[in-house]
RNA sequence: GCUCCUGUAGUUCAAUGGACAGAACACCAGCCUUCUAAGCUGGAUAUGCAGGUCCGAUUCCUGCCGGGAGCACCA
């Protein structure tokens, strides 16, 4: 249990024995909107009716009732709400010495008890662009991760790669008009190798659209890409160790490690001796010489798993994922991180899942994330019309860079750009509710200010500046930890000004934010907590010196920044950003 | 046509049915002999429209208007 949830067992004990019943939880608390209020409330509403009493006499009632003492040193009715505010010291003493001594592990808790979770993400199909969309999808899938770990969790960090399908089929179709340029690919870097399968998978697709003799060619490669037709196996294996090769070096570039890279090629034949094996229990039907699943019965709608050329489709492959996903690894529960406009169809598959492999029913679980708009016109790796991942991190960095030569010089300058390029690339990113669409803008993903990933590895710098300059140093035990103080040595009634009460209090609520962003699913909760901290810092740092205090107050506030440092450290690993000693 | 999602300052985003709807960007005015000015302070503007439920609605319900997506052999 966290200071903060003790704190608020207390207060829900302490109003319980005043009513002489058990009726509030410590969850009805909530927080003021403004600090004059108080620390914490209890909205009236609920125990009026239980008491016949108006919401504001209850209110009333309650503040002449409730002792003080312990945490709570004062109440307060406003309207319909009773106000708690805590004593400062034990809250102070309380949190800044639960940080300094759990350091790198404040924050996380076990309510997942070692659960096996499997988070699948990332999933770009090879021979196809990498674009801004997949990079949100595995800066929030790796997040996810992060956070449900914070929680207790196993994570099995899946990432389902669509190596068979059409799309290939149109890619390698394209390969086969640019081959003089494919030629010229063989002795170029995996980046050019990528982005020249962009453009002939966009070709291909153009070609399949508009022309109606093409698109039989095209069907007809696809199937001999399914046969492992010697014409096509060959350039088939290189240009998907192109794409492999090239997304591997995204992951890394992102600290993104997966447990387990499945491919549509392993799971399709599976797919379908699944499907038709359920065909005679019923589960599926033929229908116009295809396997069909109808999802009306169950009040969805009806799909293809099988196509009247004997191919499974994407429905059947993802039967043939879960049965070995299952297989496998077992895990309570498989989350899907994929696109909303799969709502539907997820619905529908993991039905038909449920049927042939009962033991998965509820078990699997589609998290959508939003799309990323461009503001200009839409985004299409069909139309060749797409913001690359790659080139969005490089630009960053490249802003950087100009922004650095203007101030203090770095020795690993080029590290430190590149850090703080993917904390703005990331952070703009997370900091949108997971399933809210992203209107792109070039500005705002590499934003260095306001409400940004740079602000906060500034304000982790400064922290840090400051604790360079402390004397005597503050103690660290091991280089990769943030120094701290001994907290039995501080006296934590120095930390009287208002500025102090606020930060205390929103370090406090950090384990609170760990939990939610859990429960939730959604890390911008947690990127938006860690912003309004920085911002605490950043008023507080204007307005109060540290080092030049006296020593015992020095002491304090040292602590209490240090503290600062290591929650946002803390938050940000779970955002999987990294902190800089020096920008 | 049917189904799902969505509509909040100029822009991008917030707000478990609760206190005065919050930030950031942009704009204007200030702050570096003082711990990193990638910072801080001050300043204006918003819930698409019409009803309903509730002590209380941005949030829930209904209708209308606008935007997006899905709806049989793509992924």
């Amino acid at each position: 249990m966290s200071t903060l949830d003790k704190i608020k067992q207390n207060i829900a004990d302490s109003i319980n024995a005043a009513l002489k019943q058990q009726i509030v939880q410590s969850a009805d608390l909530v927080y003021p909107p403004k600090p004059e209020f108080g620390d914490i409330s209890l909205p009236c509403y609920n125990l009026a009716k239980s008491f016949k009493k108006s919401p504001v006499e209850m209110a009333e009632f309650l503040v002449g009732e409730v002792a003080l003492g312990g945490t709570i040193s004062g109440t307060k009715a406003i309207g319909p709400f009773i106000n708690f505010t805590f004593n400062k010291q034990t809250l102070a003493q309380g949190v800044l010495s639960e940080i300094a001594l759990a350091k790198n592990q404040y924050g996380l808790n076990d309510s997942g008890g070692g659960q096996k979770i499997m988070v699948e993400f990332a999933h770009p199909n090879t021979h196809k662009a990498f674009h801004i969309g997949h990079l949100r999808n595995i800066l929030t899938g790796e997040a996810v991760s992060r956070i449900l770990q914070a929680n207790g969790y196993k994570i099995i960090r899946a990432n389902y790669q669509g190596d068979i399908g059409l799309h290939i089929a149109k890619c390698l179709w394209g390969i086969g008009q640019l081959a003089t340029e494919y030629k010229e690919m063989v002795g170029q870097g995996v980046k050019a190798k990528a982005e020249f399968l962009g453009r002939a998978y966009a070709l291909g697709s153009k070609f399949y659209e508009e022309d109606e003799q093409i698109k039989k060619e095209i069907v007809e490669l696809n199937k001999k890409i399914y046969s492992q037709d010697k014409s096509v196996k060959r350039l088939y294996q290189t240009t998907r160790k192109w794409s492999l090769d090239y997304f591997g070096g995204i992951y890394k570039r992102l600290n993104t490690k997966f447990d387990r890279l499945y491919f549509e090629s392993e799971v399709f034949q599976r797919g379908r001796e699944v499907v038709l094996e359920n065909l005679e229990k019923q589960i599926f039907k033929k229908s116009d010489g295809a396997v069909i699943f109808e999802g009306e019965k169950y009040g969805l709608h009806t799909r293809v798993f099988i196509n009247s050329e004997g191919n499974p489709t994407y429905e059947a492959k993802d039967m043939g994922l879960a049965k070995l996903q299952f297989a496998e690894f077992n895990p309570a529960k498989i989350i899907h991180l994929v696109g909303p406009e799969q709502v539907e169809y997820f619905k529908v598959i993991i039905k038909a899942l449920e049927l042939i492999l009962p033991e998965t029913k509820g078990r699997e679980r589609h998290l959508p994330y939003g799309w990323v708009r461009l503001k200009a016109g839409k985004m299409s790796s069909r139309l060749g019309n797409v913001v690359l991942g790659e080139w969005l991190l490089d630009e960053a960095k490249t802003e950087i860079l100009k922004i650095m030569k203007g101030k203090r010089s770095l020795k690993n300058k080029d590290e430190v750009a590149e850090k703080i390029a993917l904390a703005a690339v990331k952070y703009s990113i997370l900091k949108s509710g997971i399933n809210t669409d992203i209107a792109f803008s070039l500005e705002e993903s590499i934003s260095f200010s306001g409400m940004s990933g740079p602000y906060l590895q500034y304000t982790c710098a400064r922290i840090g500046s400051i604790m360079k300059k402390a004397n005597p140093k503050p103690q660290t035990s091991s280089a990769k930890q943030i120094p701290s103080l001994k907290p039995q040595k501080i006296t934590y009634n120095n930390l009287t000004e208002p500025k102090e009460n606020g930060i205390v209090n929103k370090l406090a609520r950090y384990p609170e934010m760990v939990r939610l962003a859990a429960e939730n699913y959604d890390p911008s909760e947690l990127a938006k907590y860690l912003f309004e901290l920085a911002q605490g810092f950043n008023d507080y740092y204007h307005a109060v010196p540290v080092l030049k205090a006296k020593t015992e107050i020095k002491q304090a506030r040292l602590a209490l920044i240090m503290a600062v440092k290591q929650t946002l450290a803390n938050g940000l690993e779970l955002l999987g950003i990294e902190t800089v000693e020096e920008m």
